[in-house]
DNA sequence: TATGAATGAGAATTCATTCAT
DNA sequence: CATGAATGAATTCTCATTCAT
């Protein structure tokens, strides 16, 4: 997770990023480029980011050796449309059931609370996302972040310290989810001290931690 | 005075060649551990952890081919060692400043405060530290959090979440101070933010915040 | 004849072109490999068994480096494929050669001087096969020696026992041959002398030698 | 087991022999020697000729580096000190043993009987020895061979011819005991059928299979 | 003599990339 | 588009040998 610079200028970050997965996501349905992208994900999740050569990617896609060079000029590509074809679909998914939320601790809460439940039945997928943590592109939190502060829901010194406390938290989380030893309820705890971090009052906390959540569908 | 044998005839001149000769020889293994060590600390820095090769280590400590071998099996392994050469430095200080204070919200306070100086003063340092994170052996802190939630000083629903949250929060901040694109302050700031997160009352963050910090001995 | 499919339009180009690639590239495939070995014989002929490193047979096969390893992964695979192929031809000869006489000691006795014929024309050949006799797969003279010793046609207390003496005795001649330095005739008399370890007849031994040998294609 | 060459002239051979082993056997008691040569024994028999590294060597002697180079310049010339010591002992005990033996028959057959019962209890041996064979320098049978065949004890087209039969049958039944998979009284029968094989009639063999060996001392 | 750190030539191995089919 | 054999520069790793202590 990655605010790019401390250049707070860049405001239509946000909508851009969001057409540019959608065209993307078009384009991919190619099958085997799909295929491709798919076996990554296992091979970065199990090896990390630097180790695997495009020998281990061609043998997960059962793919011949030129044939990767027809979607991908290097495995920095490759990791790249991995992690964005990982992120896009739970992006867009936390996105739209946090709409309607006027309060952006409700907004950061509840959205949260849904990228929490999503980890915990995907250790394999918080394994890769923990190592390309701070690739992603994810900056509508930034910018719920940014507006809770102005808005004195949110008690920080600023945006961006406010941004690495609470991405380095959630990281950490993935990271641990992805271990595959975290107890039973970990992900809401995590949500709590969260919203603590960011100096939301202990009776806002309890409100949105009762909220019930939309179901996810299945991955 | 206990003197094992009284018959000095034993003690020929043989042992004492050999004995010599293994003080000397281990000096002498020390000196060149520790050249490799420091020359592979500016190695990394300019050509960042992944990209250097062996050659570039041995080219810099000016030593062969083959002595690199007799100390590491791997440049990964040299990775780990110089880390912990680094780590330890600063582990030892900082609990050795804080060791004072009974408070476990003072301990963790006034320490993090102290880490994030030192970091902020090591860009090099940091990028070091945040690659490889999960492996530093620092368990300090973690004992602080647990005693501090029992004592009712932290809020948190288990030592472990808090962990979690706190460590991923200073990592964070690692990976920042190592960009090198921090605010002055910034430092400050996140030991704000990590004791708002363990759930520290304002005003006794005030207090921590206040406290003088001791000179650090340059690096 | 049988025709497996009536509709003609299921074997669409794609599968055509990519069942012409598979032959092709195993055509291709077959031709390095025996472009390797045959080089690789050259190479073992010049330098002995022990002394050559890869490079010797990259450059003696006009590969590159890396080909050698997408066929061997060590000079001594190489060896042994190597042998393989070159016991295989006269395996196959000599058995071909015997399999007319029913008497086992005519079949040990004609086959042993058909090899020993050969063996004498092929110094490097011996030298190969002496180095690598353990591992040689012919199995022909045991079941020969077996049958011979159930039919009174050998004396010998078990066939194992008789098989290491034999095949031993062979293995030696081989090593004697591939010093160069047998006189003339050797060959015949160790057959003699191998058929006298089994306990055949002085009067069927000479029988034996008197069989007129069959041409054997030149190497 | 080499006979030099097939020049027939140096009949004085052994006697040189002997007195040569006596000789190194003085000097060879220095202790770190023995030592050293007791260690590559084992190391010799687990990899082979042609494997090992100094560095074995010194590991399995537990000596420094440097201290190997004060005794020997070479693997090589550690293994034929390490050959020359482990037959020495076996060649000067057998041919004791048998010197009063008249017939030449008795003298191979009675020695061989020795120095397979000596096999059998030591498969360690066995397979160390079968690796040298070639190199071992023994030269007693092979002038019993040729006086044998001189005085029509033994049926054999020369005395080359003769030992390389002899000896090869030997070495592979080093082989097998080193293996460790013969039967009991394999030994025993490998010794009949070596006397058959040099032509002596049945009879002989019996009576030379039914003398009372003398103890061997233990190894 | 014994020690073992240091050496560096040389050998083994990897792996991104090309290209004819 | 798919295939997979071929490439060779770059890198890793081994190991006999030296030498100061």
């Amino acid at each position: 997770m990655n605010v790019k610079n401390f250049d707070p200028a860049d405001e239509d970050a946000e909508s851009e990023t969001v057409n540019h997965r959608t065209i993307e996501g078009q384009r991919r349905r190619a099958k085997t480029e799909t295929k491709i992208i798919l076996a990554a994900v296992r091979v970065f999740a199990e090896q990390g980011l630097d180790a695997p050569v495009i020998d281990d990617f061609i043998k997960a896609a059962g793919i011949a050796r030129g044939t990767f060079y027809n979607y991908f000029k290097s495995t920095d590509e490759l990791l790249r449309a991995t992690s964005d074809l990982l992120t896009e679909e739970l992006v867009l998914l936390v996105d739209e059931k946090i709409r309607s939320f006027k309060d952006p601790a409700f907004r950061i809460g509840v959205g949260l609370r849904l990228w929490m439940r999503w980890s915990e039945s995907n250790p394999l997928w918080c394994r890769f996302i923990a190592r390309v943590w701070n690739s992603v592109k994810y900056e509508r939190p930034f910018h719920d972040i940014r507006e809770g502060i102005r808005k004195k829901v949110f008690v920080a010194p600023d945006p961006y310290v406010a941004w690495d406390v609470h991405s380095g938290a959630v990281r950490q989380a993935m990271y641990r989810l992805g271990q595959g030893n975290a107890r039973l309820g970990y992900g809401e705890s995590v949500v709590q001290m969260c919203l603590q971090a960011l100096g939301v009052s202990a009776k806002t906390i309890e409100e949105i931690m009762a909220i019930e959540l939309p179901d996810l569908p299945a991955k």
